[in-house]
DNA sequence: ACCTGAACACCGTTCAAGT
DNA sequence: ACCTGAACACCGTTCAAGT
């Protein structure tokens, strides 16, 4: 017997990143996620096209939580950095969430917010809209990889052998003596410290580059 | 009747990419590549212990693509530059095969092949051990990043309405200014200028960090 | 419009068995 | 070691039907 289950797109998709956040992207199925809404998984397509759709929703969430400031009192600078430390920090509460980022931009208002901010902060610093652009896309790609780098731990075990055994250390070290040494200073990298030192340096250029003409 | 296959790894793995490349990731299952080896999807269990190894052996194969110079008698710069350029194009050839980029390093002997030929260009340029490894790390977060816009096209519909109609052209201009002005600009931009804009900017400034020291 | 159960065409992986 | 078929516990999505 058919019912009212109240749910609504939002609803849905706030059910479906809790489910991710707890078990991983791969275990939002909409037989799991129906049955942990009390409806059938045939309920979903009321709000959602297909799987797609709701991945897509899901993400926008996860964009809505970055913090966007109102203004830039405290300069160009130091307002791009803190809304893509804020990004890093909503990705980092969400990791599952990962790697649809590269596949879904924001597109939602709430979602927007954060861009919004960034490209009000460069304007105001004089920088015109085509360098905003070309400033965003290195930003957003920079971010993005350096995310998957961190929350992946690309560079935890880099030097494993593959297939198992195959790359043994004296291998290693005679054909690859710059990755043998280079691996475990990778390893050993600082996430957050990394993060920084990489935005400071693409953002200086930027905005240098974006000043001398 | 049980009968020899013939197969191994790396004709797997093969196949496997074949198989990605001309029907997508969510094509590859053991199953599908079983037939299309002419065995039964539990042969492959002989060659990998499970889905995501087989997955791995396939980054590996686009990795060893990417040109690696013996020598660096463009200089230190061209050199990383001319890497990273096939890197790009080892993916763009591979598509499908990206989102496994940020997941699984290069690891084998033929896939670190490049990563040992930058380290040695910036080596010789007197860069040393900690600077180097601080800039693959940058160049590692951005290549996935930028590589993933570009396959995704990732602006290509920026501003696009979601949910359906519920961001149209009056509300963007009027609650987002600047992404309603910058938006085209991002559509329009080609995917390889921006490409090595950012590449020159991050190369720049890390070769000039690492020589003022 | 919203919701249902049944059915279709798939999955990865385990297991027991064969050579 | 290499390979098999059957079985288990799942998938997303279509369809016909119900309110």
């Amino acid at each position: 017997m058919p019912h009212r289950t109240g749910l609504t797109q939002r609803l849905v998709a706030e059910k479906a990143l809790q489910l991710v956040d707890t078990h991983g992207l791969d275990a939002l199925s909409l037989r799991r996620l129906g049955a942990d809404l009390g409806a059938s998984p045939m309920a979903l397509y009321t709000y959602f096209d297909d799987r797609e759709r709701l991945l897509e929703a899901v993400t926008q969430l996860v964009y809505a939580e970055v913090s966007a400031p109102v203004d830039d009192a405290v300069g160009p600078e130091a307002t791009v950095r803190g809304i893509l430390e804020s990004v890093r920090g909503a990705f980092l509460r969400h990791p599952h969430v990962l790697p649809l980022a590269a596949r879904y931009p924001p597109r939602t208002l709430d979602a927007l917010a954060f861009v919004e901010a960034g490209y009000r902060a460069l304007s105001r610093a004089g920088v015109e809209a085509a360098a905003i652009a070309r400033a965003y896309r290195m930003l957003a790609a920079y971010s993005i990889g350096s995310a998957e780098i961190e929350v992946n731990k690309y560079f935890g075990e880099h030097i494993a052998a593959f297939p198992s055994g195959s790359l043994d250390a004296p291998t290693l070290e005679r054909h690859l003596p710059q990755v043998a040494e280079i691996g475990p200073l990778l390893a050993a990298q600082d996430d957050a410290e990394e993060f920084r030192y990489g935005l400071d340096l693409v953002l200086d250029a930027v905005l240098r580059r974006a000043a001398s003409r």
